[in-house]
DNA sequence: CTGAAAGCGCTTACAG
DNA sequence: CTGAAAGCGCTTACAG
């Protein structure tokens, strides 16, 4: 039933060396091509499959890239993560890599990843994903806990985490240049008093997000009104209830600006639900510049993060690592403010 | 620098089948309480990760689970695949299994399938996933292969596709029951007049769609327009100039069914640059209740596709077959029609 | 251009 | 409760 490399070779009267040359390149010269026509229309006839198991095992390289999420929940709903795929996919397929999902258990971040590493000696290469859930030094703890393993690896959608030890490593790092920034245009555009919609605490785009605002308020020397850091926890849902209970306080703004599309979803319900028009009385801005933002009404304004090109580059940089032994390198790449019709001038 | 199991049992001075035992399963009874204890920590210090590869080889059992989609595109776009893998994963995960993406390349579908399975010998089972690209032929074809190399299989996402040679297969089939299909919901509003927008010509999905079609209004005793069945190429921007064409062609209807939510999209977009209100003047509905299905203005009616539970069912029929050799079975999900905003009684 | 042999790092009967 | 040995299905020097 099962058949091996051994089955093959005795058909043909061959050695086990000679069609495991075969089927590594078909195009060897070191077998005639008289044989490899035997050889194939005997593997062809016997229904032969190689064992990738056995071929990696002996070969000391799998062609298989882990994919490490630190994260337990289905995560493929995360449209970051879907576009990062589709480039870290490009690239690896068009190199003839699988990739692979490790099962993530638990709630603690460190902990799942170290769970994962466990399981999963073999692999040439490991992309680890940020996700929500984890903290700044989470990140950190990850990451070193990778260079102490000693694996190939690249990191994505994770703020800039510098040369942890002094070693650099495969990250892209997604920034915001000047002019892509939210909070900038805003200001620009006259408002003053903008809501700013993180998704959880301490969380580092939460973070980030905040010093992009308190840099941007600083340049016009304007004071920050701390109120109005609200976290929506990346939920349409808790945005919504979060803008509603600023809205009945009193509380005064003309803007919002919401750390994902999503929520940017919860500003518009609740806007709408109290009659504040868009943009009329409140501008909006999102963030990630989802698929359904320009289909909104009015179309969102949203802050573009180029994840597909992030993925490509990542694992480009994790195969040159891999192959080449090339140094592991920093890659910056810039958002993208695109603008629409969720966003005008202050109203006086 | 490489640590094996035999450094493990070397350093407890213990053979490498009882530390295997313990890594196998650390509650085993097998090994002595502190013997454990030394292995723990001789582990522990030595930094030693047990390898995939080589314990898929020699216990014959990898813990693996093949994805198979015989598609060259960026497929983690795909609404259906994502929700199924969400599916897939919550299953997979807690049991324990890892999932892989093997490398899709050309255009030809039975190909590609064949070259996956080519490089995949060794995993538990695999998981193939229907694509637009597959007429269903194709599809036939796929399945029949998989038959023939004889491993456990489960197919998502492909019409039903019957017990091939008679032999049943582990399949989840989504149907539409009478009372979720649009284009009846359409003719018991009034409707006479549907545009069909489907896929791709042959496509099983668009096949479907025309067979439910004709079977509604059979059974109305109404005669079927074939000029009103148009295919959008599952692109927006294709549905949108298709509709425009039977518009600007002066073919007259009051209603459009759209084989995805995507070409809804582009429905709405033809419809608004020729001012023809939704739903006062045009019905829409849309087919997968996408995300931002309930964003659009006014919000798209559409028939939803319970791809998650899809993933969830058809991996556990997988494990089934996989763990137990339970027979493979075929089950039947039904679609649901989620009424909103875009759909009204035909206009007189 | 080809073959015999060792080895990749584990698990699995089997014997004790 | 534990050990010695064979084997999973390949690849890789090495020798010819």
């Amino acid at each position: 039933m099962k058949v091996g490399l051994r089955d093959v070779a005795e058909r043909v009267g061959l050695s086990k060396a000679a069609v495991s040359l075969y089927f590594r390149d078909p195009k060897t010269s070191r077998v005639s091509e008289e044989s490899k026509g035997r050889i194939r229309s005997a593997a062809e006839d016997l229904g032969y499959r190689p064992h990738v198991f056995a071929r990696s095992l002996s070969a000391r390289k799998s062609h298989m890239i882990a994919i490490l999420i630190p994260f337990d929940l289905p995560y493929f709903r995360s449209t970051y993560l879907n576009e990062a795929l589709c480039g870290i996919q490009s690239v690896l397929f068009g190199r003839g890599y699988n990739f692979v999902f490790i099962p993530s258990q638990g709630n603690n971040s460190p902990a799942i990843l170290r769970g994962q590493l466990e399981r999963s000696r073999g692999y040439d290469g490991f992309i680890i994903f940020g996700t929500r859930a984890c903290t700044m030094d989470d990140m950190r703890a990850n990451v070193e806990e990778m260079q102490k393993v000693g694996v190939p690896f690249a990191v994505l959608n994770m703020p800039d985490i510098g040369s942890p030890g002094g070693r650099e490593i495969n990250q892209v790092v997604n920034v915001t240049p000047r002019e892509a920034s939210a909070i900038r245009y805003l200001l620009g555009q006259g408002h003053e008093r903008i809501l700013l919609v993180g998704g959880r605490a301490q969380a580092p785009d939460t973070d980030a997000g905040i010093r992009e605002y308190s840099e941007c308020f600083a340049e016009r020397g304007l004071p920050v009104d701390e109120t109005l850091f609200r976290n929506g926890d990346y939920e349409e849902m808790v945005a919504r209830s979060e803008i509603l209970q600023v809205i009945d306080r009193g509380v005064d703004f003309t803007a919002v600006y919401c750390l994902t599309d999503t929520m940017a979803l919860g500003a518009y319900e609740a806007l709408a639900e109290r009659g504040l028009a868009i943009p009329g009385r409140v501008s909006v801005i999102g963030k990630n510049d989802s698929f359904f933002a320009r289909f909104l009404s009015p179309p969102l304004t949203s802050v573009r993060v180029p994840m597909f090109e992030a993925g490509r580059i990542g694992t480009e940089g994790l195969l040159r690592s891999i192959e080449s032994g090339e140094p592991p390198r920093r890659v910056f790449l810039r958002n993208e403010l695109i603008l629409r019709l969720s966003t005008a001038v202050r109203p006086r």
